[in-house]
DNA sequence: CGGATGATTCACT
DNA sequence: GTGAATCATCCGC
């Protein structure tokens, strides 16, 4: 069920940001489980991406995760308040990451809900990666973890999507990144009201 | 050591 | 649609 290590080695960071729409993101916190479908990546494309944090092989002590072998989180403060949760993938000192930017609640409902202070049947309980992460308790000590360990997992429920049902755009929030802002590196599963911004195809 | 800056969200108008 | 909130990190002096 646990999607093994070996998953986030592949390097194409395109394809893992897509294959992941459909899987599970679990989280534990002390006795509380929550969990959420994800329904909305990014591609983080490594050194040569203007968007990534990792551009032109740029490592300082906030980067060094995404400059780990696949299969470990990368947690950072934006704004100075939102935390976004990010999946390192690919092989050590080759720093591709998606972005998880949203995710459709699936366990532990209530316990989000507490968390927001909203029902989940609000679309914008999990819409967007500081509000998923939130939802799903994601702060700052979840940086670096093992996605195979036993506080934050993803798992394979079997949920596929249909090439039709899956739409690529360009990124969020990153003008910045001139014309690699362009690339079509956002995925997202089309009409779900859980994705943040356009969702319709 | 100080100024600038976000892979954003929310409350208002 | 607009603007405030808020702070770790980064970079230049």
């Amino acid at each position: 069920m646990k999607l093994p290590h070996s998953y986030y080695s592949n390097q194409d960071v395109l394809f893992l940001a897509q294959n992941l729409l459909g899987k599970v993101l679990f989280t534990e916190i002390g006795d509380a489980i929550t969990a959420g479908i994800i329904v909305e990546t990014e591609a983080y494309f490594g050194v040569q991406d203007k968007a990534s944090h990792a551009y032109g092989g740029r490592r300082t002590n906030r980067t060094e995760p995404l400059y780990s072998h696949g299969g470990i989180s990368y947690v950072y403060l934006c704004y100075g308040i939102h935390h976004l949760f990010n999946v390192v993938s690919s092989v050590e000192d080759d720093p591709h990451a998606v972005l998880i930017r949203a995710v459709e609640p699936l366990i532990g409902k209530e316990i989000m809900e507490h968390r927001r202070n909203m029902p989940s049947s609000k679309a914008t309980i999990s819409s967007g990666p500081g509000s998923a992460a939130k939802a799903l308790g994601i702060d700052q000590s979840f940086n670096k973890k093992d996605l195979t360990g036993d506080e934050i997992w993803i798992e394979d429920h079997g949920i596929l999507y249909k090439p039709d049902e899956i739409i690529t755009g360009p990124r969020i929030g990153v003008a910045y990144a001139q014309e690699d802002a362009l690339l079509p590196w956002r995925f997202f599963v089309k009409n779900n009201k859980y994705v943040s911004k356009p969702n319709k195809g």
